[in-house]
DNA sequence: CTGTTAGCGCATTCAA
DNA sequence: TTGAATGCGCTAACAG
């Protein structure tokens, strides 16, 4: 074939070989459009099709402001949460005519910064952040310089924000295990600097203090989403002279850490230790034991976030009731 | 501040407020020539710094033409093992001063080439496929055009790749339950459009022909590397009028389906049936029953591939050997 | 509806 | 070392 498909054929290419100037093949192939069946319309059509022509994405961003494209901010894509959750956001943008551009943060503040400004020199029209920290500032930094934003699973109170109720999350998580007669329950914590993870703890303590159960200090562990947290805070757990019968934690990927430590110590789950997690991964239901979760609406999460950036409107504080779904994990105390 | 923070600063902004030519701004903010301490290339940089100039990607990528980004393509970030390996590509690729950009295809060969579309549109330097088929032509495309890219995790046998040997981690995986006394294990699979999957089960056969293992056409099920493929897979296994006594799962997802259906049996794992996983994920050491797994370098995988393009060499099949890590849901056959 | 013209912000010639 | 000028590929005025 010519050069053109090397270094890809421009717009003067496909006018040239459809016979018309530049702008009229601009106009035709213009994607907002909608197309013509008229005469040089389809002639431009052909062009573009035969030199396999591709729209320079820079080129046509610097002419006009706006990318159409909004970036996401994730602490990491290795979490199947974040993975499902940019996902979803991917593919509502795409029902937005938008597109989505990734960064990761390693939940470190230095490098969402970095991920703020990469983003930006890429000239995003919006951002939407999962990772925002109640010790951090970031979110201010870009309402100061008026940046569209949207946090996402983690708010700061003041930004726009789409979010599951994690408050009553938490508080349904324990009520459920007090409602199979559990007393003594033990709560696996997430890092203090997300609002989920705070949400969370919250509505469990409430529940602890409402429903009048065990309320010792010491059930209260961990500060991290991971399973290795979990497992690693579930063995600070079963170490307590009594240990609880039951645990709840912050997220599915804790308590399968939970599950982990509570196994190696030749504990049954849930005959001895009933365990519920938060999420709902897919994966949750298809443990060898399946995992009573908490289900979150990823989905609805990931919509709200891009139809506030998109419609550009005030929906200001989006916040999505979650769902305690009850699997194997959990049993009636004997 | 002033409006520049607003719509972002331009090097004009940062040149006149230096008192310097847009050139000179330009070639001091150059990120590839070395900082140089003479007094007006401070004072471009203090003005840099005070108006929060960032380099408009765009431009500066229509300018030069190359844009120091290459292009991932994956089948999905909700997978952990695409996730991880996205994660350590993008790693890989800031220690060589690029950046990565992502697209997902869903495994389906329409959005793949949609995937490269956009993704040469936004003009990235090279791509790496990790959804290359063998009943699809897309990485032949890739070479007609000519366009610099490199296979990970699946090869076709011609284009540049880095993969793990998946022939032999197969073999390892057969050989290990054969060592523990097991005759009759079941292959679950994965889809034969991946070479990978079919990879996997060529060294997985091997192993059954040359030990003498029962060779039962029925012990050969399953086409997905997910949870619930392995989860289904199994329950065919399980539905035999002889079943096997272990099993080796393309994926480690595709495992704890596997254990997941044999859990619901009540058959247990690992005293009645064994199981192998494939990829040794981080979940894999953390489950209740931590997984036996065939590790899979990911990590040398995203950085063969990465350096495959930055480069530029011929260094075109790069295969890692993979490593069979023995743990909890493999014993003796009694 | 079409073509002409003028930049978007930047990197790189070329002269000084 | 610096600055003036040019154009990357494209879109948006504008005028016909």
């Amino acid at each position: 074939m010519s050069d053109e498909f090397l270094r890809g054929a421009t717009l003067k290419d496909v006018a040239e070989l459809a016979g018309v100037s530049i702008s009229t093949a601009s106009r035709v192939l213009d994607p907002r459009s909608t197309a013509k069946d008229s005469a040089t319309s389809k002639r431009v059509r052909d062009a573009s099709e035969t030199l396999g022509y591709r729209r320079d994405h820079a080129a046509s961003s610097l002419r006009r402001q706006g990318t159409s494209t909004i970036g996401v901010i994730v602490p990491r894509l290795s979490d199947a949460v974040m993975g499902i959750l940019y996902e979803e956001i991917a593919r509502e943008c795409e029902r937005h005519d938008l597109s989505a551009l990734v960064a990761t943060t390693q939940d470190d503040p230095d490098r969402g910064r970095q991920a703020v400004r990469s983003l930006l020199s890429r000239k995003v029209d919006a951002l939407i952040l999962t990772t925002a920290r109640v010790d951090d500032g970031l979110a201010a930094e870009l309402r100061a310089e008026k940046i569209p934003h949207v946090l996402a699973l983690r708010a700061d109170g003041v930004s726009p924000s789409a979010v599951t109720d994690d408050e009553l999350g938490g508080y349904l998580a324990v009520r459920h295990l007090a409602d199979l007669g559990h007393r003594r329950i033990g709560l696996i914590c997430g890092p203090l600097y997300a609002s989920s993870a705070v949400g969370r703890l919250a509505g469990s303590r409430r529940a602890v203090r409402e429903l009048g159960l065990d309320d010792d200090p010491a059930l209260i562990v961990g500060e991290g989403f991971s399973v290795e947290a979990g497992d690693e805070s579930m063995e600070q757990l079963l170490a307590l002279r009594v240990p609880p019968t039951a645990v709840f934690a912050v997220t599915d990927h804790a308590a399968i850490g939970a599950m982990a430590a509570i196994a190696r110590h030749g504990v049954s789950v849930p005959a001895q230790i009933s365990v519920v997690g938060y999420n709902d991964i897919p994966l949750a239901r298809h443990l060898p034991t399946p995992l009573s979760s908490v289900r979150a609406s990823l989905d609805l999460i990931a919509q709200g976030a891009v139809r506030m950036l998109a419609n550009g409107g005030r929906e200001d504080h989006l916040v999505f009731p979650p769902t305690m779904i009850p699997r194997s994990t959990t049993s009636r105390l004997t």
